[in-house]
RNA sequence: GGUUCCGUAGCUCAGUUGGAUAGAGCAACAGCCUUCUAAGCUGUGGGUCUUGGGUUCGAAUCCCAACGGAAUCACCA
């Protein structure tokens, strides 16, 4: 039970006892107390003088005075204003302490039985990742870790866009321009190279839109007439029908991208447990256009195309299939949803795409509703925001995004460079080393992203996304090998069983405990939010408050046997505590560093 | 124009269900390595929580409006 809750049962007793009126337990304002004023926790009387008719100090000490008399755990008490202070005895703390040190998984909160399918990533196959998509894939990542901690099965899954004009416009590119060109023949990463294809493409066609605009064709025609554009789009009818030498193509560089594409992922650290391939459902969903029209939630225009009208819920008309009877990007996503919440029988599936798609799950929850799909309530879009530059935003065509793969050595450089330089590390091995200056790069990289409010646009600054002093992931991990560093070097044995009821903390020591006592809520409350950010500065929170504590606190030296057990029992539980909650965030290391 | 999101220190960000004198880091300045890992700790300076109303014992937080910024409103994905 956390404190908060223990204070508003004893309280609630407390007024009937004094008052003789029932309040609601869940009403009471419990808070932590804030550090100027005596005591742990405060009840903030305010609300109760209309049943207790005294002013907030009478109020305030005539609970007080009874709770420390009725209940042993409480010790003290004062009142200020319409605020009652209250102090917990030792007791309380300690048995507080032996509480999370004997739960093994603490942090882990029971099962709900539920399933829960969380997409990210999702990349196109004609460009290499980027610092966008980092931020896709850490809150994805880490999303589902947290929805795992809060008791649910979860898939990890992710949605390939592998086909359509874009796709093709990097293979005609090829076909033109890098005939013969392999990634193990130009020592390109397959994403990379495809990318380059992309890109050459965009500049042949630019060419082609220009020559024509200087032949006297006004813009918007010549960008349509440009013949490498209608190629491309030759390129897609060929691959729909299955052309043998289109497919061949496509099959080959797919497969480039995807090689590059794991390299990525693993230096990520991430996996799914299910690939969709867009590829494979993109004819999804045309079922549901027919039973949306039977059920008369749909309607079809002249043209054949057809269309759902949402203006009566204040949005607009949506069109769900065309005039030629394919399908456009709603319809897969419909039929997508729909498979997934069946075959898998989800009790939940979150979305995590960039804000930029708002609307879009707007639109496709309120459709699936319409169709009468009730799970249609349990799609959560996790929506982030962009991630911009010091001079302004990521633009593709202008060059100035920054590319995963870069950016993930870079962090490497500067993590080695760093370690290097402070003389860590070397008394371990080369591999060892290596290893660790990936995930302390990685552990910077990742926890400056994390730490931020997904649906807040962010700034990612290079420079100080590598800096390792402050609120950033090595100094977690840094603390976190301190720690382990100590309770290496303890000689004597300790364990929860250790604790002395009457023993008591310091102030920082009960700082320390009644933050590890935070940490299940904490997980709630990300998993609410789905908000990692919540878990990411929690773990500051705890890393700053150890080294406040290890700063005049000697622990080693101590004398007294039963207290120095004690503390070593204190840091062992934050050790675990703050490694589930690196876990969480995926910033954890080995124990040393 | 409609809809949605954001606006907190010079910069990057926290801020629990509305609570007491709004917090960290970076940057600046001043200290602390004979002590369990100094990627650390301590101190100083830095705020009209965009603005104006409202709700109430009490607002950075909830409501309304204005201003500023972003996204979106395709037979693109």
């Amino acid at each position: 039970m956390s404190p908060e809750t223990f204070i508003q049962q004893k309280a609630a007793a407390a007024i009937l006892s004094l008052y003789g009126t029932e309040v609601a337990e869940t009403s009471l304002q419990v808070s932590v107390t804030r550090k100027e004023f005596d005591g742990d926790y405060t009840l903030v009387t305010f609300p109760l003088l209309k049943i207790t008719h005294s002013a907030p100090d009478v109020t305030g000490n005539a609970i007080g005075a009874y709770l420390v008399a009725h209940v042993p755990e409480i010790a003290a008490y004062n009142s200020v204003k319409g605020f009652l202070n209250l102090s917990f005895s030792p007791l309380y703390w300690n048995e507080t302490l032996r509480e999370i040190a004997g739960n093994e998984d603490y942090g882990q909160l029971p099962p709900t039985g539920r399933r829960i399918m969380v997409e990210f990533s999702s990349p196109n196959t004609n460009k290499p990742l980027h610092l966008g998509h980092i931020r896709n894939n850490l809150l994805g990542d880490s999303v589902s870790r947290i929805l795992k901690a809060n008791g649910n099965e979860v898939i990890k899954a992710t949605l390939v866009n592998d086909r359509g004009v874009h796709i093709c416009k990097s293979m005609l590119a090829w076909q033109k321009l890098f005939k013969g060109k392999t990634p193990a023949s130009t020592g390109i990463k397959g994403d990379h190279l495809v990318g380059d294809c992309y890109v050459a493409f965009d500049k042949l066609y630019k060419g082609e839109v220009q020559a024509l605009m200087e032949a006297g064709m006004p813009e918007e025609e010549a960008k349509r007439a440009a013949p490498s554009l209608r190629e491309a789009h030759e390129m897609l009818v060929k691959w729909e029908q299955e052309d043998p030498e289109v497919r061949a193509l496509w099959s080959m560089m797919n497969g480039w991208v995807f090689e590059g594409f794991a390299e990525t992922y693993q230096a990520l650290g991430i996996s799914f447990d299910k690939v969709d391939r867009e590829s494979e459902t993109y004819l999804l969903g045309k079922e549901l256009v027919q039973k949306g029209l039977a059920e008369g939630v749909f309607e079809k225009q002249a043209d054949g195309s057809v269309w759902c009208d949402l203006t009566a819920d204040g949005l607009d008309r949506k069109l769900v299939l065309r005039g030629d009877g394919t399908s456009v990007y709603i319809t897969q996503d419909l039929g997508t949803a729909e498979r997934r919440f069946a075959q898998y029988d989800l009790q939940s599936h979150v979305y995590v795409v960039g804000n930029e798609q708002d609307y879009h799950f707007q639109v496709l929850k309120l459709i699936l509703k319409k169709l009468g799909f009730d799970w249609a309530d349990q799609i959560y879009h996790l929506s982030y925001g962009m991630v911009e530059l010091p001079n302004g935003k990521m633009k593709s065509r202008e060059g100035t995004v920054v590319d995963a793969d870069d950016l993930i050595e870079e962090m490497y450089r500067e993590a080695k460079r760093t370690s290097e330089e402070s003389g860590k590390l070397a008394d371990l091995n080369e591999e060892e080393r290596e290893k660790l200056y990936h995930m302390i790069g990685l552990g910077a990289l990742k926890y400056f992203i994390i730490k931020v409010d997904p649906k807040k646009t962010m700034l990612f600054n290079p420079e100080e996304s590598i800096d390792f002093n402050g609120n950033t992931g090595p100094f977690i991990q840094y603390t976190h090998a301190r720690i382990c560093s100590i309770l290496r070097k303890a000689s004597v044995a300790f364990g929860a069983s250790d604790i002395p009821a009457s023993l008591q903390p310091s102030a920082k020591e009960i700082r320390l405990v009644k933050l590890l006592g935070l940490y299940p809520a904490k997980v709630a409350e990300a998993g609410a939010a789905l908000s990692p950010a919540v878990i990411a500065n929690y773990a500051y929170d705890l890393a700053k408050e150890f080294n406040q504590y290890y700063h005049d606190t000697p622990i080693l030296k101590e004398a007294d046997e039963a207290v120095l057990k004690y503390r070593l029992e204190l840091i062992a539980v934050l050790a675990r505590t703050l490694r589930s909650a690196m876990d969480l965030v995926g910033i954890s290391l080995p124990d040393r560093m």
